[in-house]
DNA sequence: CAAGTTATTGAAAGTCGTTTTCAAAAGACC
DNA sequence: GGTCTTTTGAAAACGACTTTCAATAACTTG
């Protein structure tokens, strides 16, 4: 699975005239072998544990080509930073966060994508893309409340 | 509407033993005298016009404040501008933006809001408020496309 | 494989929305 | 009116992100 999303990057890479740097391939693995919703400074913190040299200005451009090439999708939340998570193609899911200690869990509902089409198609639009986040306490954040 | 509003508000600075001032007052009229999705810049080029020696800052913290009152709700668009909009007691409505003309259509849907609940209350969670924003093109610029 | 071309990099400066600081001004309460 | 405290405006500070720019590294061509 993280091959082909080498594969899919390095098509993308070769698409777009890219090189191929030892940043980039670093900045990939690392990407990569996380599954949490990372910031981007958390990200440059953990490339840099492996490649002390690298700038953050490099982590910044090479996550928004990740994005162009399908792999990541952006995610905001309420605490202003820019986050990024993997994106498998086709894949679309949504979040449910817990305002106590900022976990997320990623849900999808064919039901919810079903009813947005219709509201969509309703006023007319093309729908190209969606988000939903949920707010509220985890269980262990209800309790401790 | 407007005058209930502003009972709302006065009602929360006694509460909140906040003074009564000339500029909160002003903001207060220009909010609510529109019904478009500002920004904290656009309302604070309409607050000059009515009074040119107020400043941002003030306009800034003053939006804070309805906030906190329950008449106004932020809104986090991908332009990176906060952007501030009516909130009715009760009412919550989610967002259908044209990523053409940026334009905003507001919905509602009882039927998502209930599978919205059943998805928290599957994880164990206690739901206290949600986002969802629909991006497509609308009418007028799909068929520019 | 050396030389030339062009993309990429890191560091630092710049942006931009927003927040904080601080002294002056204005409300509230005697 | 005098005192105490909040609020204000201007400017500085902040923080996330972007841009600039000279140096460096990756492809390309001869």
């Amino acid at each position: 699975m993280i091959l082909e999303k080498k594969k899919t990057f390095n098509a993308f890479a070769a698409r777009q005239g890219l090189r191929s740097t030892r940043q980039r391939d670093i900045i990939l693995d690392v990407f990569l072998a996380t599954h949490e919703h990372l910031s981007v400074e958390e990200l440059y913190l953990k490339v840099k544990a492996s490649q002390p040299g690298i700038g953050q200005a490099t982590v910044y451009r090479t996550l928004k080509l990740f994005v162009e090439a399908g792999l990541a999708r952006e995610m905001m939340l309420p605490d202003g930073q820019t986050r990024y998570e993997h994106q498998l193609v086709g894949e679309h899911h949504d979040h449910l966060i817990c305002t106590g200690c900022n976990a997320i869990i990623e849900f999808e509902d064919e039901q919810i994508e079903q009813l947005q089409r219709d509201i969509a198609k309703r006023h007319g639009f093309s729908l190209t893309a969606h988000k939903m986040q949920l707010f509220g306490l985890c269980p262990a954040c209800s309790s401790k409340a």
